[in-house]
DNA sequence: CCATTAATGACAATATATTGACAATTAGAT
DNA sequence: ATCTAATTGTCAATATATTGTCATTAATGG
């Protein structure tokens, strides 16, 4: 079997690519009915897994994407009561973005499916497997920052 | 360090996500001279790398996106001549989409930097990670069809 | 063979994301 | 401390993607 590493990892990429679209479509229709949707609950998880705060371009670093495109969907989500924009002090301009009240308890609705869909897809999966790809997932991302 | 699965899931697919977003920086950095984007340089390496002809929706399941999506891309690359619709002989409506010259043109050059990007990128990365990334990825993707 | 279901092309409306630009702030180097 | 480079908020233009719908074709089960 063994293809050179060229190969191996152009299709890695591709079908990293095609998993991406199959999270999102997993993610939205896990929380169709909390009004949520992938702008949002990316920025939901973004900020619940991180123990220190995030600023919006700390989010979008997190995300994998532009700074403005978060901020237009974090502007929505505190016009929405979901989240809070909360003085940063390190930066007197960029401020953190946590969740208000609201916002907990969107979280805690979300983890109520998020949760047993994280094990049924990882109950016949090693533990092990899943460090390596952490792992490497994580050595990819510092060689592209 | 052995994190509960369900953690380490989670914390994976938020790092899927960031890495996503890189490795389509990564490729439109790469292609930039090529006059491409990454939803052109994703269709032409959706085709490249198919040994049978694709569709337009077999390239959106490969990419992970919608076919109307792909739909409106392969229409333009049709008509800047990068791709052509062929006859299909198992489907009168749905034509397959192949590389033109000027599009296997454009496959050459693109792997003219494409490879040595990987072979970069991979250079201290063992071969069984990889397999082992693969394998898993393959394996999600299974289950989220 | 037939009936039913799924897949596809086409079109429209909307959501999401990128890119580029500019001024203000911050971080880093010397 | 000062200068310089990087970061950030903001606004605008554009690109990309999703969602919904409907008619047509293909695939499937009986």
């Amino acid at each position: 079997m063994h293809s050179p590493k060229r190969v191996l990892f152009l299709d890695l990429v591709l079908t990293l690519f095609r998993l991406n679209g199959l999270l999102i479509a997993e993610g939205d229709a896990m929380t169709k009915d909390l009004g949520l949707t992938h702008a949002r609950w990316k920025v939901i998880g973004a900020i619940a897994l991180s123990n220190a705060g995030l600023t919006v371009p700390g989010i979008a670093r997190v995300l994998g994407q532009s700074r403005q495109a978060v901020q237009r969907i974090t502007d929505v989500m505190v016009a929405d009561g979901i989240l809070v924009y909360t003085d940063n002090p390190k930066h007197k301009r960029s401020a953190l973005v946590t969740l208000s009240e609201k916002g907990q308890d969107t979280y805690t609705l979300l983890r109520e499916v998020q949760d047993p869909w994280a094990i049924k897809n990882t109950d016949d999966i090693p533990i092990e497997e899943l460090e390596t790809t952490l792992r490497l997932v994580r050595r990819l991302i510092k060689k592209f920052n």
